[in-house]
Order: C-alpha cells, then structure tokens, then sequence
DNA sequence: GCCAACGTTGGC
DNA sequence: GCCAACGTTGGC
C-alpha cells in the first residue's frame, strides 16, 4: 500500500471530469516521463491512495481523494500519429509507456499549492521540492494523514456538487 | 509570457 | 559516456 500526488492539467481532466464518468474512473494517460511511468509500471498496487492535483491553472493544489483501480498497462495514446502524445518509438509489440486506471473517490474543499506549503509536516514533501516537476510523486504515510486531516472538514459536503 | 529547473537528445 | 543544445514543466 502506497499514497501517491498525480497531477492533471484541469483543462484537459479535472476532478469534476473524473466524477462524471459512469465509473468515475479515467486511464491516467500522457505521463512520458521515466520516472513517472515507473512509479505506475513498478510500484503502484490497486487501492493506493491519490491525491488529485490541479496544476497550471489559476489554483494549484489538491482537489480530490482517488485510488489506483488497475495494473499498469500500455497508453493507448503513444499509438496515436497525430495526437500530443503520440511516441514514434512505440509499438503495440514494444510499448514504452503504461497508464493506470485513477477512480474518483471524493472532491475535497481545494488545498492549494501555497497552504501545503505552510505545513510543517510535509517539509520533505517530494511534490514541495525545490525544481520539482514529476507529475506523479509519492506520498508518505505521515503526509498523507497530515493532509487527509486538512480534508476531512469537507469530506461530508455532497460530493457531486460545484 | 517569463524563466528556473530539469530531462532528453544526439554528436563526438 | 560526456555534455551542450534543446525541449518541457509549471508556478508566478
């Protein structure tokens, strides 16, 4: 069991995004950096927890409870000639990078950027790092109770709800 | 739009 | 395997 920060860009998946899809569960495709894919291909297990994250956008910050809802398998998108994502190198047969499905858990009231910033107990938090642009960071078990406990006040407003 | 930080590429 | 050039990320 891990705690990981995913970061996407709302303007392509946001939170709502996510939780108006029947299963409330989207492939976490477009990551093509090694280090990310590795964490989704290596060391991610079903049920991990998530924490969603908006960034370049007017507020970054965590904006939702998620979990892991599958193994790693290939990015539809690197196949894709034409599309952002798409990676010659790539085959069907040889695929170079994996997604893995996130299911929605929850909205959260937004915890922006800078009020992580402010918390003492995630100094070492890898998202906070200095030059830090991993869109897929874990999270530790002291960390993720520090921010789940900066959540909790918003976990009971109805979920669906702007 | 700026730009710091960092990853990737490719010539040698 | 080095490393300069280039590309990308992402907060501001």
């Amino acid at each position: 069991m891990h705690y990981w920060l995913m970061k996407s860009e709302p303007n392509e998946v946001s939170i709502d995004d996510v939780l108006a899809t029947p299963a409330r569960t989207v492939p976490w495709f477009g990551v093509r950096n090694y280090q990310a894919r590795n964490f989704m291909r290596d060391v991610m297990q079903v049920g991990d927890g998530v924490l969603f994250y908006h960034s370049s956008c007017a507020e970054p910050g965590i904006v939702g409870l998620a979990e892991v809802a599958s193994t790693p398998y290939p990015d539809a998108t690197q196949f894709d000639a034409g599309g952002k994502y798409f990676d010659a190198k790539a085959t069907p047969e040889q695929p170079r990078w994996v997604c893995v499905d996130v299911r929605a858990i929850s909205k959260t009231r937004p915890l922006a950027l800078s009020a992580l910033r402010a918390l003492p107990e995630l100094g070492d938090m890898a998202l906070l790092k200095r030059g830090n642009r991993l869109s897929i960071t874990p999270v530790t078990g002291r960390q993720w109770q520090a921010i789940l406990a900066r959540l909790t006040p918003a976990l009971g407003a109805p979920q669906n709800s702007p």
